[in-house]
DNA sequence: TATTGTTATACTCTATAACTATA
DNA sequence: TATAGTTATAGAGTATAACAATA
């Protein structure tokens, strides 16, 4: 059983987290903000899926999904690619200049890392990603492992 | 040193984070919101201050930071108390009616935390607060500790 | 001149609800 | 009827820039 002064503590660490945001978004260019990342990020890492899917992994409403995946077909980043087995879905789908867009911005995003970052070791980094999987999975806002 | 694939399962959990803290905004009535909230568990926590601290205390700007305590004054939540040695300033401070509200936002939070985290114990959880504590100071957004 | 705050404006992210098309 | 997705609307949070008052 955890403690009530615990909960405070990561009430505001949570609220906090924001300004870690904000600080890597800003390495973003104006074109790809950080929902449209999210989404190049999930169907790369993911695979194709419809918009119900992802807007799961994503743990936002569909509504805003299909706001950010319009924006990223406007820019010839992702395909929609017609459902044979449902024809009110469409398959999401990376296109090449996706993937370039997306190869470019992790470049950005590890190097801001990398020196934010720069003296946590591996096995730290390692239990604090575990903490915090566990920590979104008792908020059932975890991603599941890999494939899924 | 850490690896680029640990940068990317982060950033990925930070950006999750966020299905977390509307969880927790859920539970707050419409006229508190989290901004409200953070000033308010802010200048509880650390005493009365001016608005340029509670800025970087919350890591945001000063123009927003304004405008949450604008809304805590109107509630008559916060009074804003000129500041003999600074003309240009004044001192923040919660007023009775502010810590009562606080103490009843702080319940329905502890409640709700107590759900969730049902199954943490304290050491986990003190491994997390501290992991994260470290990431927030890495990002320079971390908060002194208690008074400051 | 520099600093403390405030205000106006604009942008991103989000949810709710109404709507279309298909199951 | 129920479900997948889109769009319109509204609300919260944030930053930048222009401005006022004081240091």
């Amino acid at each position: 059983m955890a403690e009530p002064s615990q909960y405070a503590e990561l009430a505001r660490q949570l609220g906090a987290v924001g300004a870690v945001k904000r600080d890597m978004a800003r390495v973003l260019p104006a074109s790809c903000p950080t929902g449209t990342l999210a989404v190049l990020t999930s169907i790369d890492r993911y695979g194709d899926m419809r918009i119900g899917r992802l807007s799961e992994l994503l743990a936002v409403d569909m509504s805003v999904t299909s706001r950010h995946v319009t924006h990223c077909v406007e820019r010839g980043w992702i395909e929609r690619i017609c459902d044979p087995t449902d024809k009110r879905s469409r398959i999401l789908r990376l296109t090449p200049a996706g993937r370039e867009v997306l190869a470019e911005l992790r470049l950005r995003m590890t190097s801001l890392l990398a020196d934010r970052l720069r003296d946590w070791d591996e096995d730290d980094l390692s239990r604090l990603i575990g903490l915090m999987n566990r920590l979104l999975e008792s908020f059932g806002a975890a991603v599941p492992a890999r494939p899924g």
